[in-house]
DNA sequence: GATAATAGCGGACTGTAGTCCGTTTGTCAA
DNA sequence: TTGACAAACGGACTACAGTCCGCTATTATC
């Protein structure tokens, strides 16, 4: 009767465990992507490539991942929740400690700015199929859902404790805050501008203090 | 000795004047390119569709215009540069009535929000092959460059005119300011989070309004 | 007008994304 | 075990992007 739901790699409920075959694949797809990635660069991968050097065929690997967004997307899965993690129980001493909610968004901002350099090339590959498509697919979303909820949850809370005017649309500023971080303007940013880390970071924060 | 340059469509010196049946396809093909896609929609015409449509082989077409978003791009020329000339004589207009220059933004912005608005299909196209390519490729950022000059200037004149610390970094501002006007944002603002244009509007001026 | 030089043309060709479907394999119940 | 059945597999197939190159048309010159 009561099926052992294992929640694999996504949590939401009713998904189905998967086969023992599959799980190996699922993983050797995974560390083969990584090495070539590594070895060539991101974009010099095409899917075909990790297909044959995984050893799998292509309906395998599209099986698992629809696209080389997809499949980004879950290289930096693990990473993503360490850091999803370690910001929230930061955030969590920090409020104990009393600092502010404008000092704490500050500082994610800041650490947000770290890991989007750090990622880069996966970002710019997870964003190029992201948001385009209908609107209502959440699951390439996934970090700027996660990321706006966290951001505008800072917004609100200063809010609450008066830092913050009430009438501030806290959706909105925290799309345009995050805007400032797509992987592609990033990139052209560092690249092509040649902005440091720490100057973005200031610039970003600016922009943010100007809130109240 | 002395050959008559035209300047055609695009003004660099050192161009060739354009043969005559060569011209006659360019306006052809945009042409039919316009036609398709009102009928279908941007995302559903491919180049092989508007090649074929248009009677010529796909070599004249990538002869033209070196993907979809050159083509969009050169669909929406003349209304940007409308657009352009528009802003900068209302702007002159607007200096002579003593205007501030942040009000001037205020304006500036808010009429981009409209235009965004009006070309989106198009705007999504262009800015997919955008920025990401070779940091050096600046054609097809020629509608970008165009604004952050626009935005970076203002933001110097206020700075000049003391309505704004003479410390703030007005490139990154400007880069920040025009991020959130990226076209699929902008697109998922519009259909996934159904923001008004008034609501975008406000949220991008108050941000603006912050930098004092 | 004839001719040479060259820009322009067309469509076959290559490479990649992503789908489809007949075959194989793992899992669960008897 | 074994058999049934769903899940998973592989690779041929379709669709689209973009390139290449031999042929054609235009234009400048005489």
């Amino acid at each position: 009767m009561s099926a052992t739901i294992d929640l694999g790699t996504i949590e939401p409920g009713g998904e189905r465990t998967e086969r023992r075959d599959a799980a190996a694949n699922r993983a050797l797809i995974l560390e083969t992507a990584e090495t070539l990635f590594n070895e060539r660069g991101v974009e010099n991968v095409c899917m075909a490539d990790i297909a044959q050097a995984a050893g799998v065929g292509k309906g395998t690997l599209y099986r698992r991942f629809a696209n080389k967004a997809e499949l980004a997307l879950a290289l930096m899965d693990t990473q993503m929740r360490e850091f999803q993690e370690a910001m929230l129980s930061r955030m969590r001493q920090q409020s104990e400690q009393g600092l502010s909610k404008l000092e704490q968004l500050d500082q994610f901002l800041d650490a947000l700015i770290y890991f989007v350099d750090r990622h880069n090339p996966l970002l710019c590959v997870v964003q190029n199929e992201g948001l385009l498509e209908s609107v209502g697919e959440q699951e390439r979303q996934r970090p700027h859902f996660w990321q706006h909820m966290t951001v505008s949850g800072l917004l609100n809370a200063a809010i609450d404790e008066g830092e913050l005017p009430p009438d501030l649309d806290t959706i909105y500023v925290a799309d345009a805050l995050l805007a400032t971080l797509n992987a592609s303007l990033f990139r052209f940013q560092r690249e092509g501008r040649h902005f440091s880390l720490e100057r973005i970071s200031a610039g970003l924060r600016r922009l943010a203090a100007g809130l109240k």
